[in-house]
DNA sequence: CCCTGTCAAGTCACG
DNA sequence: CGTGACTTGACAGGG
């Protein structure tokens, strides 16, 4: 088990998700960004090794309109020895990393043209762990989407997509339940037409389920998990108390993560923490799973 | 320097 | 049909 946040860090002093505005794209703009950002990607990740914490999103920002027409500057090349440094430092240290695409990236939108920027969006991700280095546990997760007025139809729109897309971006690709539109059981069912892996937000299955408990949807997931994914990936997070169902907390509240790892055994597995504090509320998890067999296999690896 | 409207992209709920 | 939420900060231009 890995625990991990996901993006920002404000505990180190640089931000790693520096961006500018569209009317003022230049390149000279992009490289002094992104060179910011690569620099401050790195420091968090030495944080997050000092702290037992080896699991971490990149932000989509790294690259700032990396998939935008505007951008016709190759920052592949330009940093590769820089994106191979990062790569080397999280494969030394038994790291995991991921990304996740804004709501902007539908796959099943009906709109050819979202559909078509929604893969130029999911290549940028791609090519960000790629160059890396990283193999295919480095996941790139993503919603099914939009639901168009007709579920059933729009999960097949899913399926059908997924298959033009290149390899490099399906081998890495998996999706999540959300807390709106589909649940875990919708994303079992687009797992049985193409074997993608699913990730499973508890939060999300609270707020929108399908039926099952935590440990059946545990049963579910799990199993769409091969080898070559890594272990499965959990999305946790808490209820803001006294605020809008579904809204996220400030701080972990670690009776019920404590309650979480317990309930959860003894499937392992790689945890999110989408908490707003990040990497304190990471931290304060770190501590708690201290004495947890499956955290601790891993530590000492 | 300070203030504040606005920021690449989509979808959905709501009035 | 138009607007705000999603989620949030901070960019960037105007005073």
């Amino acid at each position: 088990m890995r625990i991990g946040y996901p993006c920002i860090n404000r505990t180190v002093e640089c931000k790693g998700d520096r961006t500018f505005r569209l009317k003022s794209y230049s390149e000279s703009r992009l490289v002094a960004t992104v060179t910011d950002n690569l620099n401050c990607l790195l420091k968090m990740l030495q944080f997050n090794t000092a702290h037992d914490i080896l699991f971490f999103r990149i932000t989509s920002d790294l690259v700032p309109f990396a998939s935008h027409p505007i951008c016709q500057f190759d920052w592949q090349q330009a940093f590769l020895n820089r994106f191979q440094e990062i790569g080397e430092f999280t494969r030394s240290h038994y790291m995991r990393l991921s990304m996740h695409p804004d709501q902007f990236t539908l796959i099943n939108s009906v709109d050819e043209r979202v559909f078509e920027t929604s893969v130029r969006e999911l290549i940028y991700h791609a090519t960000t762990l790629d160059s890396m280095g990283l193999d295919c546990s480095a996941k790139i997760q993503i919603h099914l989407g939009g639901v168009y007025g007709d579920k059933r139809k729009s999960m097949h729109r899913f399926v059908q997509r997924f298959h033009h897309l290149p390899e490099r971006i399906k081998g890495r690709l998996v999706i999540e339940n959300d807390d709106r539109n589909y649940t875990l059981n919708d994303c079992m069912t687009v797992y049985d037409a193409i074997g993608i892996p699913v990730v499973l937000d508890v939060f999300h299955h609270e707020v929108n389920g399908s039926g099952e408990t935590l440990s059946q949807a545990f049963h579910r997931f799990v199993k769409t998990w091969t080898e070559e994914d890594g272990l499965p990936i959990v999305h946790y997070s808490s209820q803001r108390t006294g605020s809008r169902r579904g809204s996220h907390a400030e701080s972990i509240d670690l009776r019920d993560f404590h309650s979480f790892l317990e309930k959860t055994k003894p499937f392992d597995f790689d945890v999110m923490l989408e908490i707003k504090d990040k990497e304190k509320s990471a931290v304060k998890a770190v501590k708690t799973a201290m004495h947890d067999d499956r955290f601790l296999r891993f530590k000492t690896e």
